[in-house]
DNA sequence: CTGAAAGCGCTAACAA
DNA sequence: TTGTTAGCGCTTTCAG
């Protein structure tokens, strides 16, 4: 017996199916004491009833997508954690899925999902390129997406993101107020979503306080720490910064581990200020200088804003953006010395 | 048109549903040239067969489900990393779930998913207590599950973890070495699958070392920073350990916070090492001792069970452990003044 | 309030 | 190689 239905269930307790369903569907007419009685004998039995016949009949799932690019830093696993916390207060499920930084993946997954298997999706895109034929197919099966952190520019979508122009602005000009003249941006890919924000609030920065945009300042670096830190290396090396911003967690450390092994003191020689969610900056060496971005929360709200699309049809297609404050901590890497 | 089916692409291409079904499978008896044109016009109109049909038909839904206590640390990211990327490789979708360490919540979960929703499951438990009947019912059902860090010991599982009381052993004896005489264990629940573990092995370097085992030593805490900060505290100024076993991450971030702040020198005053997986204990100041878990890997193993089971179901109800090595990493924090 | 019956979209015998 | 057909387990009119 090892698949249990609701015929067997409606055998053993006299009943139809029909009305053994209705126990199990919070609504209908039902009597109150039949319910209760099937509901008991079902629990008796460990029996529940087949998603998947319910879905079928429904169409619906009851399930919700997360695509990210990695899963490497703490940015994502707090929004995830705030993503799953909804999901599961509404009683749904979440799939996760990471796509390594590769659109193509992105497209296989997203594809993987068109036919039903989830009523929404929430991701943060994970490249630029203009081939977004996999987002607009999702569309056109009414599956709302809302997009966080990342987007994709050329597509009007809702998206929930920080506002990382003006911390990144805010970020640099706080280096060049520490005295930093010659100040470097690192970047995973700075034709990307935030990449590319958060380097327009760099160049403001630098230009509003007279400093020169140097490309030879620019590090668009790849998303391995070994690679990055020989490209950081070099740029240590042949540029001669004397102030960092860091664009993502991963370039921060990364910087402060090459600047150590170079033997260029933070903040003497250098500052550093990076976007990072780590909740130890204050204990490592020195105190890092962060844009913190409310991770947590922007994976609650963009998991609420799914959810009301999925109460009420919204149109999810209109160009639609939420910006969450980030805070800045100044801390020692930035300080005058 | 939002919802195509076999039966409108059979239509269109004049054939019958039952060979567009077929174009679909990997297998079967089908003209090279019909199953071409058939996932051509796919492709064309976006469509593809829907899933909770297949999965009704088929009773198997190629979906597993993670679930975990909490997702606040990086044992549990690197964890998740793992499984996703093995999950991912096979064409299986995974659904994560957070039980903030409550059994109940994992009751609820596990219950959920015994409907075909998943084929099998991974999981960290989440409680000690004797009430796992839904472990059991997930079972009877045929649901293979494994369990990987904390399991429970009074049911017969599919286990993989860490060496920890060696390695716990391992820390100990070290901070003995290093001078220190009267030893704190921290742990979040001392009665669960790790947390004991973890303490046995404590408990044994000391007895080795002709130690005594005082209670007012073990610190019981909660999983919350600003709770078992104060439990630190206390512990601090009341039992005045010269060194620190933390059993969980977040225990030694605190350790570090509340020494700092109670002008406790690491490693001068008081010793720390602890179990952890975070990247840059070379950054903090001190730079931490860890007892580091291959984490990414126990997640690949644990998914990699799975999958065995679920291709040729083995007995997962046998008791069968794998125990993966640690690294210790002794750096500053735990070095002889 | 409960039962009968149709059918959600697909797969897999079996038949052609 | 392709078509026909009978369900997978459930929900939901529609009758009673």
């Amino acid at each position: 017996m090892s698949q249990l239905t609701i015929i067997d269930l409606a055998a053993k307790l006299g009943l139809s199916k029909s009305t053994v369903s209705r126990a199990f569907r919070n609504s209908s007419d039902i009597n109150p004491e039949t319910k209760a009685r099937i509901l008991a004998m079902a629990e008796e039995l460990g029996f529940s009833p087949n998603t998947h016949a319910s879905n079928l009949r429904g169409s619906k799932s009851q399930t919700i997508a997360i695509i990210i690019p990695e899963f490497g830093n703490k940015f994502f696993s707090l929004a995830i954690k705030g993503i799953e916390l909804v999901t599961r207060s509404k009683g749904y499920h979440t799939l996760i899925y990471v796509t390594d930084h590769q659109v193509q993946n992105e497209a296989t997954i997203v594809r993987s999902l068109s036919n039903g298997r989830v009523d929404g999706v929430i991701m943060s895109a994970s490249g630029e390129g203009h081939e977004h034929n996999h987002i607009k197919q999702l569309r056109s099966k009414n599956i709302p997406i809302v997009f966080f952190d990342r987007n994709y520019d050329d597509i009007n979508t809702v998206y929930v993101t920080g506002n990382d122009e003006e911390a990144s602005f805010k970020a640099t000009e706080h280096l060049i107020e520490n005295g930093c003249k010659r100040i470097a941006y690192l970047v995973i890919n700075k034709n990307i979503s935030i990449g590319k924000v958060r380097m327009d609030g760099y160049a403001k920065a630098l230009a509003k306080h007279g400093l020169p945009f140097d490309d030879h300042l620019v590090l668009d670096t790849v998303n391995e720490a070994e690679e990055n830190c020989k490209d950081i290396r070099q740029l240590l090396r042949e540029s001669r910064p004397d102030g960092v911003v860091a664009s993502v967690e991963r370039l921060a450390i990364s910087t402060m581990r090459v600047a150590r092994e170079e033997g260029l003191k933070i903040p003497d020689d250098i500052k550093l200020i990076g976007f990072s969610c780590l909740d130890i900056t204050d204990l490592v060496q020195p105190s890092l200088s962060v844009v913190k971005q409310p991770a947590f929360e922007m994976g609650k709200i963009a998991a609420t804003y799914l959810f009301e699309s999925l109460a009420k049809p919204l149109n999810l297609k209109e160009q639609e953006t939420t910006i969450l404050e980030s805070t800045l901590i100044y801390q020692d890497s930035s300080k005058k010395s």
